[in-house]
Parts: C-alpha cells; sequence; structure tokens
RNA sequence: CUACAAACCCGAGCUAUCGCUCCAACGCAAGUUGGGGAGGAAAGUCCGGACAGCAAAGGGCAACCCACCGGUUAAUAGCCGGCAUCCUCUUAAACAGGAUAGAGAUAGUGCCACAGAAAAUAACUACCUCCAGCAAUUGGAGGAAAAGGUGAAAAUGUGUGGUAAAAGCACACAGCCUUACAGCGUAAUCUGUAUCGCGGGUAAACCUUGGGUGCUGUAAUGCCAUGUAUAGGAACGUUUGAAGGCGGCUCGUUUGAGUUCCAGGGUAGGCAGCAAGAUCCUGUAAGUAAUUACAGGGCCAGAUAAAUGAUAGUUUAGAAACAGAAUCCGGCUUAUGAGGUUUGUAGUUUU
C-alpha cells in the first residue's frame, strides 16, 4: 500500500466514455481560476476513485501547450491525491474530472497550488452533505 | 580578418527522488526485475505512392491536373543532368552565377491603366494631289505609316530604287518566322542551305492542342463479444422488376426480394489492421549526378482520452528555439535559440 501513496496509473484514470458523459450531465462543479473541478458519487463495488483531465483546444490551439498542461493536472493530481483519502463510504466511487478554464500558458504556473485547494472543497462539500 | 545574407550540420549533458506507457522474464496473484519510449520538421495537409473498400472498375461528356528534352524512382508537380530565353557583371563578348508562371497569340473571343490622334480592319500635326475660292496661316474630298510627340509597347531595321507625296511597292543586306532537306546529338536543341511570309502584347483572361486521373480514406476495412425484436403501424414490390451497385452526369451493364418511412429500443467493448520496413548504419562497386547494385551488421515509439513527465541540484550559454507520433512511406512548403561548417556579397579570360 506505501508504495502506491503517489501512483497514477491506467486503473485510475477515468476512461469510460459514459462516464465521462455522465459527469458532464450530473456531476457538481467547483470554480477556483485557472480551474474547474467536476465531481460525482457513484455507487460500485470496487473502491477505487477516478480521475481525467481536459484542456480545451480553443483556448490553446498547439498539442505542445495542451500536453504540458495535462501533464502538469495529472502530476499535482498524482502528488495529492491523498487529500480525497477516504471522503466516500466503502460502497462508493469518487470520481472527478479537471479541466483548465485558463486561457494562457502562465496561468498552468498555478495549478500547483489551486488543485490541492480544490480537492480539499471537495471533501468539504462531502462531510457536509454527509452530515446533513 | 570583419560585417551581412543563404545553405547545411546540431537540436543539450549528468546526478538524486517521485511517476507514466509498451515489451520480456519470473510469480497463483498483488507485483518484482530488466529493456524500449517523439521530430527535423512529428506541423501545414500542398503533391506522389503503398494498403483497403466500393461487383469485375467499361465508353462518352463534364470536372480537375500536367505542359522544353533526357534520366532517376514504387510514383510525382519531387530530384539530377542538359537545352532555350531572360537577368546579374561588361564598352562588348564568352565563361561563371541566378531565375523561369518554358505547348499554342497565324483557330476564335475578350482585355490593354495613365499618356497619346490612334492600343489594332491606326490620319492629330505636318506632307502630297484634286475641287471650291479674288486671296488668306481658308474650306471640302482623297492619297499616304516616311517625319513629330505620347507610352511598358506604335506596325521588322538600314540603304537604294520608286512616287504627286509615300509605302516590303520593288531590290540588297540584316532580323524574326513557316516548311523542307543535310549534318552533330538518344532528344530538346544547335549549325548550314533552300523556301512561304512579315499587323504589338496578354493564355497567371476565356479558350485550343497534346498527355494524365474511377471514387473514398485507417473513424478505411475484416472479425469477435454484448444487446434487441421473429414486437407494432404505413407505402411500394417479387420476372408485367420494388429498390439498388458501378460515388459528377449519361450510355451501357449488373444484382434480384425485399426496400423506405413513422414510432420505439440496444450498443458505443475487444482483437486484427498496427509497427521488419520502397527500413536504418557501415563498406565496396557503377554513374557527371539524382540514384542503383552487392556484402556485413542492427531492430529503432505504438497510445486510444491518448505514455515519454515533475521536483531539486549541477555543467555549457542566460529559466535553451520551433514544436508532440496516431495507418505507413517518398517529396514539397513553412517555423526554429546558441554554436559550427561552407559559399556569396568583392569572380575569371579576351578585346
Amino acid at each position: 500500500m506505501e508504495s502506491k501513496t503517489f501512483s497514477y496509473n491506467a486503473s485510475e484514470k477515468l476512461k469510460s466514455r459514459k462516464l465521462l458523459n455522465r459527469i458532464f450531465a450530473e456531476g457538481k462543479s467547483i470554480n477556483a481560476y485557472p480551474l474547474k473541478v467536476l465531481y460525482l458519487i457513484s455507487e460500485t463495488t470496487t473502491k477505487q476513485n477516478l480521475a481525467g483531465v481536459g484542456v480545451s483546444s480553443r483556448h490553446f490551439k498547439k498539442a505542445v501547450e495542451r500536453n504540458r498542461i495535462k501533464r502538469l493536472l495529472r502530476e499535482s493530481y498524482r502528488l495529492n491525491k491523498n487529500i480525497l483519502g477516504d471522503a466516500v463510504f466503502e460502497n462508493q466511487q469518487l470520481i472527478v474530472f479537471f479541466l483548465f478554464t485558463g486561457k494562457d500558458l502562465s496561468d498552468a504556473t498555478l495549478i500547483s497550488e489551486k488543485l490541492p485547494l480544490l480537492m480539499q472543497k471537495i471533501v468539504q462539500s462531502i462531510q457536509n452533505k454527509n452530515a446533513n
């Protein structure tokens, strides 16, 4: 378990087209410029959180820039994913999708400080809901 | 040697920690260990192929593309070599270097800014002849492209004859051009002789001539799995042919029992294609070269929301440019930091 703390491999990535459509349709969103996060709690048997990242190709026409941002997002998630930890119940799965809403590549430097902040907000809002 | 320009080469190294993806081995498994992991343009998608499907890929028209010759190649609009024309340099010429949108303007149609009389079946001024008129620097009719000026371009140039004045009107020489013959060359072309002829440019305007192209594009395509429905309604039809295929149209040809619409439902996952190839490196040989042949060696990304990264330190040169594979190759075009190499700007010969 110890070695998996900072991992982010294929089983943790949000891949299913179905789930992606669902999270855009039903997911709740929290903003924190230059980021926006969509999250969703799903009933499941496997307790494994899923995460995905995305950049608008409208604002970033060059593939190099999009790759750069997605890498930074993934890296940030990988280093901070323990914040989410056990926010949800045993038979539930937390699905998150990070969107970069900034319009300039220079905004990407903010990712490393804003992304953990967003994750804490998610945990908070889930706990509030459970308390109610 | 310095500066500028162009072409080509190169496209950052090392250490530590945390990660991603593919392959192999081991393991019941979790996983562990080892190895591979973006580019010269991966880009633009502008050409050319491979491959696949459309029935077996046919004729005509349309559309599009190409346009001196030869070679090269799987193929090309690429590349290599040659020819022609133009430009640079020069008083001039040859060499050298550069460019080419290099079939046809004598098939036809159109267009040619400004200036100019006129931009194409040329008459403004000046010239000549005739008529009118007392005469005039007058008026009218005609001849005439020799002179003037305008323009990027003005009816091939010079001379002589000729004439009222003139004119390729005639002749001589020259230039261009058509055709024929001869010679060098595979050919374009070049040279020579004879000959028809001489009314500009533009085909990157339509067009004509010659040649070529079937269309689509790996989200192609084939297979497996899952799921449903053999539910329901309407129209047309089964040799008296519904509906299609041959992806522009048409001719022709061909399949032959289902097809279309309404309403409703399901799936959207895997495998192949798909990574050993017109392959890369080295050497030898052939060729002016592009390129080819042979020999030896190497295996060098393969994802599917999409891997190749992050942090810290350090070195060069300062926070290292342009930039990210998606079926695969060959080219073209464009972007590109620092450094390096070569070439040119400023060349040679004759007079």
